[in-house]
RNA sequence: GCGCCCGUAGCUCAACUGGAUAGAGCAUCAGCCUUCUAAGCUGAGGGUUAGAGGUUCGAGUCCUCUCGGGCGCGCCA
């Protein structure tokens, strides 16, 4: 309805005696539904943009195109109004017809065609595999999770990856704080390096690498890892090459993509009950064991975008809009993070996407310009790759605000957060506000207020419309689809033309959420259709004598069930049919 | 110092790419269960959108400056 509109609006403004026609070509004619009923269904504000042109009042042109607009089915009137809006009113019968296209379609409707958008890789979390994910992480997974959902919905096909950091100096210092851990255990007492990770998550994969490499450890000498005279740094780096050379270059990475393997099993098992499943995990180890990372530099070195300086070897990324060139080999010879990312990347393109999305956390900010100049250096448009941030969460206990580090161990995490309020709830309260705004996550307050949340508004008003459907069985009577479609026109109370407006709004709004990817709207639509209906139950009786008036209504409901499930299952979140 | 993001009701947040009277929830106050589930409904109070200029038919939204907060500027990942 929206673009007939849209196309007699622009047939009318060409049909005028305006001397630019080009100009009035170019003009974009938008037509959005309205927020306020008494403004009609849909309306235009094309007039006011035309009237510095024209220069006249934007209200005479206003009425200038409606008189010479040609009325089209479905269409009760139009009007102008200042300071120059066209307002359009549908007909009863135009505007109800979205309820029968719900029923009919289902958990299809407002589904765009599979595949008629561009093909996107999602990532998302690829939290580094030093522990357990936290609450900060839940947000990115909950975010990603439904983004992904949302995209399928509005036609994109999507596949979600998470890339696993299992190289570099971190995963070295997990395998030492795990081994020393080991140590202690075994009564070979070790002091930990400043530098060394701690946490409870760490004892049962001390425990299971005791089980299974006991002589290994014994036969370590003992050693005082903790050097206070040197640097946090250098301490870490004296111990990671004392075990290196102890147990040799192989054992170690033996053992380190050993203890990956736990944490990752750790992590995917957490997000299993979070409700998140990825499609693709992708390891860097790999990339770095299969030669990717060494082809990109080669590619790199062929398009002479490298040069040595200071014993490393740096890409020329200011070419490339950077604000300075970037290391790719150490002078050590090991390649940098960012080296595995241009690999990576470059892999993704390779693989086919047409659109690559990369959900980061907000710190991550200065990195996109160097991602980007990446893609580029090798020959990839920089605008194939979206990166969406996600801003922090900070956890509060009450008023005070817990501080979290991986490292120390003080973090609250996700596991701890969905057992003690549910999955539902974590995930709805997630994504109900926008991902580029902080969260303030009050873990007393989300504990507490059970049953307060909004989710369970949500749910609630889904629970009641089964109620009232089981009910209206259980009094003998059913829902006559022919009756019910027949007399959709008596559904005239203030609460039912709200609903079926609200309702209407669906496709649009899933459209405009997947272009701006953003979940709260979502949410927040799901929230005012609940509040919606709740009011309606609150007015009116459902189940009636008036066999037309009650199979209408029960048809009006039963729309709202089924728009009500699909979001929820958007955002991950079950539609109970009982509460 | 340079760069990015943010500032809306007592609190937590909305406001569809500049649109009509800035909206919800929580909290506060006053009502509603003999009737489809009260995890609900109805109503009330609460705002100079941090501040000052500017752009235009129209600004919470765009531009400039000031103030206040977050983050980033490694041969870490």
């Amino acid at each position: 309805m929206n673009k007939k509109i849209t196309k007699i609006i622009t047939a009318s403004i060409l049909s005028l005696d305006i001397q630019d026609k080009n100009l009035a070509e170019d003009l974009n004619v938008e037509v959005t539904q309205t927020k306020n009923l008494s403004h009609g269904d849909f309306s235009c504000s094309v007039a006011m943009r035309l009237s510095k042109v024209l220069k006249l009042p934007p209200l005479d042109i206003a009425k200038k195109i409606i008189n010479a607009i040609e009325i089209i089915d479905g269409i009760e009137r139009i009007e102008a109004v200042p300071p120059g809006f066209i307002n359009i009113f549908l007909t009863k019968s135009e505007k109800t017809q979205v309820l029968k296209k719900i029923l009919k379609e289902n958990n299809d409707f407002a589904t765009e065609i599979p595949g008629s958008k561009n093909s996107v890789l999602l990532e998302f979390v690829s939290s580094n595999p030093t522990g357990p994910l936290h609450v900060g992480h839940g947000r990115h997974a909950a975010f990603g999770d439904s983004l992904a959902k949302l995209l399928r919905k509005a036609g994109y096909k999507v596949e979600t990856e998470y890339y696993i950091n299992d190289a570099g100096r971190q995963i070295d210092i997990l395998l030492i704080s795990i081994l020393i851990r080991a140590l202690n255990k075994l009564e070979i007492k070790s002091a930990l390096p400043r530098a060394c990770y701690q946490g409870e998550y760490l004892n049962p994969i001390a425990d299971q690498i005791i089980k299974q490499y006991k002589n290994l450890l014994a036969s370590l000498p003992v050693n005082n890892f903790l050097k206070q005279d040197v640097s946090e740094d250098v301490e870490i780096d004296l111990a990671i090459l004392s075990i290196k050379n102890e147990i040799g270059d192989e054992m170690f990475e033996s053992l380190s993509g050993e203890i990956c393997n736990i944490t990752i099993n750790m992590i995917k098992e957490d997000l299993n009950t979070f409700g998140v499943n990825f499609d693709h995990w992708y390891s860097e180890r790999s990339m770095i064991n299969n030669g990717l990372i060494n082809n990109s530099i080669n590619d790199l070195k062929k398009l002479n975008l490298l040069y040595k300086q200071e014993g490393a070897l740096w890409l020329k990324t200011t070419n490339f809009n950077d604000d300075k060139d970037r290391v790719v080999l150490r002078d050590d010879g090991r390649s940098t993070y960012f080296a595995s990312d241009i690999a990576y990347h470059a892999d993704k393109k390779k693989r086919g996407y047409d659109q690559l999305i990369n959900i980061l956390g907000s710190d991550h900010h200065g990195y996109i310009g160097r991602l980007k100049a990446g893609l580029s250096s090798l020959n990839f448009s920089p605008e194939d790759l979206e990166v969406v941030l996600v801003q922090f969460v900070s956890l509060y206990r009450g008023k005070k605000k817990i501080q979290m580090s991986t490292r120390s161990g003080e973090f609250i995490p996700m596991s701890e957060l969905y057992n003690e309020v549910g999955v539902d709830a974590a995930r709805f309260f997630y994504v109900s506000k926008s991902q580029s705004q902080h969260l303030e996550f009050d873990l007393e307050l989300a504990k507490q207020t059970n049953n307060e949340n909004p989710v369970y508004y949500i749910q609630y008003a889904h629970a009641r419309i089964c109620r009232v459907l089981t009910q209206m069985t259980s009094q003998t009577m059913s829902f006559e689809k022919a009756i019910a479609e027949k007399n959709l026109d008596k559904l005239t109370t203030k609460h039912e033309v709200e609903l079926i407006a609200k309702l209407s709004g669906y496709p649009a709004l899933i459209k405009q959420s997947a272009h701006n990817k953003t979940i709260h709207t979502l949410a927040n639509y799901l929230h005012e259709l609940a509040q919606l209906f709740h009011s309606y139950y609150g007015a009116e009786t459902f189940l009636i004598a008036d066999k037309e008036l009650r199979n209408a209504r029960v048809l009006l409901i039963q729309a709202v069930k089924i728009i009500l499930k699909n979001g929820l299952s958007l955002i991950g979140v079950s539609a109970p049919s009982k509460m």
